[in-house]
DNA sequence: AGGCTCATGTAACCGGTTACATGATTAT
DNA sequence: ATAATCATGTAACCGGTTACATGAGCCT
């Protein structure tokens, strides 16, 4: 359902191609929000089937041909009432494969489940490299007309931000822990 | 497919109905793993097809009866493999439509984006309190059995008191910054 | 009389993933 | 040469959700 919105919302700052969205997905919003490119290119004709947005075939000579997809009226409407909505209770829900991994990490010795924590961190410092580089792409699509949009942009990455760090920090006081535990 | 290693893990202590479980994943897993009634009884259903949990129908006279279900030997295999994967590329991913309403706040005035983010918050707060204030009762951890199973629980309380405290904060972060913000 | 706990399920649906398929142009 | 970029899709599958269905005993 998300997903459906996170195009409207794209194509609501202004006319775009499934591949285009493929990349401002990839670009910005894929710290919370991956998307399969095979999906995106099934939501567009569901949407487009709604009357949500309308596409257009491009033809190019140099380059294969696009379909350039354009919001609607009605596809407008759909959205911001999505966005009135405001936060939902799922948003302080929080689903992790990886702590049901550590709640049952008891069935494993301290050095292994010490292992799988520090495999944990390095994964989140190479998550932190990654986004260092993000702010910047971010204000690719903003240029300087609306500062107003990137705040929000701003907004998800701070959150990335804090919640990378706070992962980190949680592994070594676990890995701490487990160092100074006597076999069971 | 995680709900199945939860169940599996939950077998390992011992045998279980699918009641128990439920309550099992609503006592303790809950704050990262949701898990809907009819959809631990469809896993068992398949867990027993594939031989991972052998069940045992106990017929009762005051009460309805019920499923004992006990975990087998290719069972145990199977959970003990999954655990050994260790943490996957996933454990990074957080994946939240929420954010995607952030990331498109720059559709609603400031105002609007605030009172979305102060419902957040308070949506954070009532979770901290179902959650109980743990933060410094988290000492002692010896080199009993129940101890050490204990402090990995302890662990993932400790994650969610986390980011639920890190959620607030970034809330708060956002909304001074929307209010001391003008109308674009 | 009304609501809670115990106890187990089915059926329809849906959002999302994985694997597969194609094929031209452009840059190294 | 070969890799990357541009560009779009189909089909099968699966994990999970929602809604629905039942029914006895216990507590107030």
């Amino acid at each position: 359902m998300s997903l459906s919105f996170g195009i409207l919302g794209f194509l609501n700052y202004g006319p775009m191609s499934g591949y285009d969205l493929i990349k401002a997905f990839e670009s910005s919003l894929q710290f919370f929000w991956h998307a399969q490119s095979s999906h995106i290119y099934l939501e567009l004709k569901k949407l487009e089937k709604k009357g949500y947005i309308s596409g257009e075939t491009i033809v190019q000579s140099d380059r294969p041909n696009k379909k350039i997809f354009s919001i609607t009226e009605t596809g407008k409407q759909a959205f911001m009432s999505w966005l009135a909505e405001g936060a939902g209770e799922d948003a302080t829900q929080f689903k992790s494969a990886f702590l049901m991994k550590v709640f049952f990490g008891g069935n494993m010795p301290p050095a292994q489940s010490a292992a799988m924590l520090r495999k944990f961190k390095k994964d989140c410092e190479t998550y932190l490299e990654k986004m260092g580089s993000t702010p910047e792409s971010i204000e690719n699509y903003g240029s300087n007309k609306e500062n107003y949009q990137t705040m929000y942009w701003q907004f998800t990455v701070d959150f990335g931000y804090g919640f990378i760090k706070n992962c980190i920090e949680w592994a070594d006081r676990c890995i701490e822990k487990l160092e100074n535990c006597k076999e069971p």
